[in-house]
DNA sequence: GGATTGAACGCTTTTCGAAGCATTCATTTC
DNA sequence: GAAATGAATGCTTCGAAAAGCGTTCAATCC
């Protein structure tokens, strides 16, 4: 067996490896139920190592969480992305596909769920991150307007956020969702009625 | 001393007294560090005997907090009525002050904000009839709309209903009010200004 | 005999010592 | 000597006993 010639395999690896044992854990037992010691245990070495791929319990937590935005960012991007839609329909599809992934979070999967509000809770610039880049995604389509004249608008970055408002009550991951999702998503269609019939006939108001 | 022909005052005296005896207690020390024997020694009475008026202690909080939403129902007619205002103005006013109610007694009313947390959490009808009240108001402003053509409106419930989702992360008290206040009042103004040029320019398309 | 009391009941909260945990770091391994 | 270990540390959580509380109701009062 060589000792020499046979490059470790990258730093990364081992971390991957420690994210994917942790992320089963967290999602079965949850964050609080799982230990240091039982992931260090299911990756065959010992908790003080783990320190040297992540610098904290939580660290690890919040890159798991970071994982599920990536899915749920690829996943809006995808619905939002797919041909013959138009711009008020891509919007919709944003903000409708939101809903469903944010309510099937917390009805299916509440480990996941916790997870996410314990990390956004603790570390408020992820949570910021997290809407920013929602937010980008917003833009894109909006730039999508732009270019076909299909929904112009002059602020895209300040129509974003002005939409990222209106629907917080459909969205956000800090409200609890009891109600049935097709009354919440009945109610978000007609909300996009009002809001898109108020794009189209805007009053150029956007300053600076 | 007469001891027949004096009508002992009206039970509602009584409860009054108990009403208010727990609301000192409940704004200084808050709902859980409040004992009914506290409330009891206050107005002279038993403990026992508190329960021939309220059936519950969190029955009196549910009063309290009863009070409160008069208070703030009250305030926002009131605003609302003033004269000269057009419809748009009004609804605009509606919620801006709405949003300084609730900011303000997040920030400076801390133990009145917890109490009507955990008595909107126990009682979710309260919660349901506070929010109807104040779509009651909506509904009463954009009838004023509709009289002087100023925001013509088909469905006043269904649009009253929007409004409240669309301002929800501005007036719901389940919300964190971290940020600052002039910011949020900006993005409430920005997402006002888009709403009525939905609402004014809208396409009929309230259905039923 | 209706109004009022306050002790009694069962449940919740507090307390506080013990156990468990995240994190560190002197030591060991290769 | 870099990588890895696991015992040591100080903080948090847990559990069980005790105290406290909301609520009830038999006894008392007027």
């Amino acid at each position: 067996m060589p000792l020499t010639g046979v490059v470790a395999p990258p730093l990364d690896e081992t971390a991957k490896a420690i994210l994917e044992a942790a992320s089963r854990r967290f999602l079965h037992y949850g964050y609080g139920k799982t230990t240091m010691s039982e992931i260090a245990r299911d990756c065959n070495m010992s908790t003080g190592n783990l320190y040297r791929f992540f610098s904290s319990k939580l660290d690890i937590a919040e890159a798991f969480v970071r994982h599920l935005r990536g899915e749920q960012i690829r996943r809006l991007r995808e619905v939002v992305g797919r041909p013959g839609l138009s711009t008020p329909e891509k919007l919709r599809t944003f903000f409708k596909t939101k809903l469903k992934l944010v309510y099937d979070r917390f009805h299916s999967r509440p480990k996941a769920y916790e997870l996410s509000q314990e990390i956004l809770k603790e570390r408020l610039a992820f949570a910021e991150e997290w809407e920013s880049a929602e937010a980008l995604v917003l833009c894109e389509i909006l730039e999508g307007g732009e270019m076909t004249g299909d929904l112009p608008v002059c602020n895209r970055v300040r129509m974003a956020r002005i939409l990222q408002d209106a629907f917080f009550r459909f969205t956000s991951s800090a409200v609890y969702y009891e109600g049935d999702y097709d009354v919440l998503a009945g109610e978000l269609d007609d909300l996009m009625d009002l809001i898109l019939d108020g794009i189209t006939h805007r009053k150029l108001r956007d300053s600076q």
